[in-house]
DNA sequence: CGGTAGCTTGACAACTGTCAATCTTGGTGG
DNA sequence: CCACCAAGATTGACAGTTGTCAAGCTACCG
């Protein structure tokens, strides 16, 4: 019941330069590290896996072997309540890392689950801390990465806190959008993979008014979007709306 | 406008004994170390520093040079917006870190005040990152303690996201409680330096709301509470307010 | 091409926010 | 030492955003 990710056969000569030849290297955990570095840290990257839609990662309870590397498809990690109610408490993109919360306890505290057909890196812990003890650049990268993820937190904390059902959906989509043009994808016109009624639940809302939100922005014309395609056809708008409401 | 904190004089002998000699040292970061591991710690641990209610340990832009460990008292952690507006994100406790977020950038993300009379010592970030490569353990509890961070962090998305006003504020006492607890301190009476206004705007609601939460907890003889004295009549009551509401 | 899960819409209710007034409490100065 | 002041806390009345319930629509999967 725990592992759940299918591992795929890569050609040989890859296994080798699993994170020197990634496109996303320069944003993923060996950003900002030196050739060697990076060499060193291919030497224990496990190599790239598939996963299905709705396939979990891990699931709470597992032991938390592993950190994980978004590098195609998308995620979302949630907490789940003795009613068997979820909390949605992170969504994961190409470039990212999750299941950090592996370095505190021995066993997961979260299900992660695929969206989409995705692929992932994995990288043991274990290894990791291994190979921080040789090559302190890895260590503080990893710092450098747990620290942003708390300031990510601190986002969300001020939008959960604060800003009307518009203005968190206008902030999602904004932000969505920042995170793929950041690793280099379409950020004006794609799909998202979250379901309304998960997009709701992590963003503190009940379906009904993300639904209403959608259409209001549909309205305004900020954006189309049916299902799971999105268009931004006016960002002025979108920037204006998560500034001002 | 960066440093804030005055120095206190301690006497010669506690210098090499900061960590080593401190009540806190099994919840703090000295945690799970050997005692050589302590020694190394106690060399650069900074002096302990006294700070008074209002005076900020830092504010954002600042450097970010140091983890501070709360020894005594309670400080609170918060963003501002450009329109001058705050948001609290975190409240911290004698034993409980704060400051971690440094690892992350060169600059301060958020300001950190206290909010009562209280003391803390400095842990300079550059020596942390040389120790942990001198010290694998001193790395790792730094990656747990983030880590625990980051599954609060779950926790408050949680409340946010889901909880009644009511339940909210039972949450915040309950936690308190239980945090206050963990070091040894008085947990069924005590005080809670943070203004309603400042917990308000942490639990993401309105000073009256607040307020009307007190009350009711007051009318159903869950608590006592006046300014800041709290005492807890009916812990069970309180857990059940938790867990259902 | 049909079934179904997911999404949208509408009407209404409820919780929390807003505004305004009053009360407490802790600090200051006479 | 007491009285006053000001900031913070409480209370009440009302409004508004979001939740709830119910129905209908849409689009995707088989």
């Amino acid at each position: 019941m725990s592992t759940a990710v299918s591992p795929k056969i890569l050609e040989l000569g890859a296994l080798r330069r699993i994170c020197s030849g990634c496109s996303l290297r320069e944003l993923c955990l060996p950003a900002g590290l030196d050739n060697d570095a990076i060499a060193a840290l291919d030497e224990f990257v496990q190599k790239r896996q598939d996963i299905q839609p709705q396939e979990m990662a891990y699931r709470a309870g597992d032991p938390a072997s592993n950190v994980y590397a978004v590098r195609l498809g998308s995620f979302k990690s949630y907490r789940m309540r003795k009613n068997g109610d979820i909390q949605i408490i992170g969504v994961h993109l190409p470039g990212e890392l999750f299941g950090l919360d592996a370095l505190a306890s021995e066993q997961r505290q979260v299900y992660t689950e695929a969206l989409e057909k995705s692929n992932i890196c994995a990288l043991p812990v274990g290894d990791l801390e291994r190979l921080s003890h040789q090559i302190p650049a890895i260590g503080r990268q990893m710092m450098r990465l747990m620290a942003r993820e708390l300031n990510n937190s601190y986002e969300e904390h001020e939008l959960l806190a604060n800003d009307s059902a518009l203005t968190r959906v206008a902030k999602f989509i904004w932000r969505y959008a920042q995170r793929r043009q950041q690793v280099g994808l379409q950020y004006r016109q794609f799909d998202i993979a979250i379901s309304r009624q998960d997009l709701a639940n992590y963003l503190g809302l009940q379906v009904e008014t993300v639904s209403r939100a959608f259409r209001e922005l549909r309205d305004r014309k900020v954006i189309t979007a049916s299902r799971s395609k999105l268009e931004i056809l006016d960002p002025d708008a979108l920037q204006a709306l998560i500034r001002k409401e």
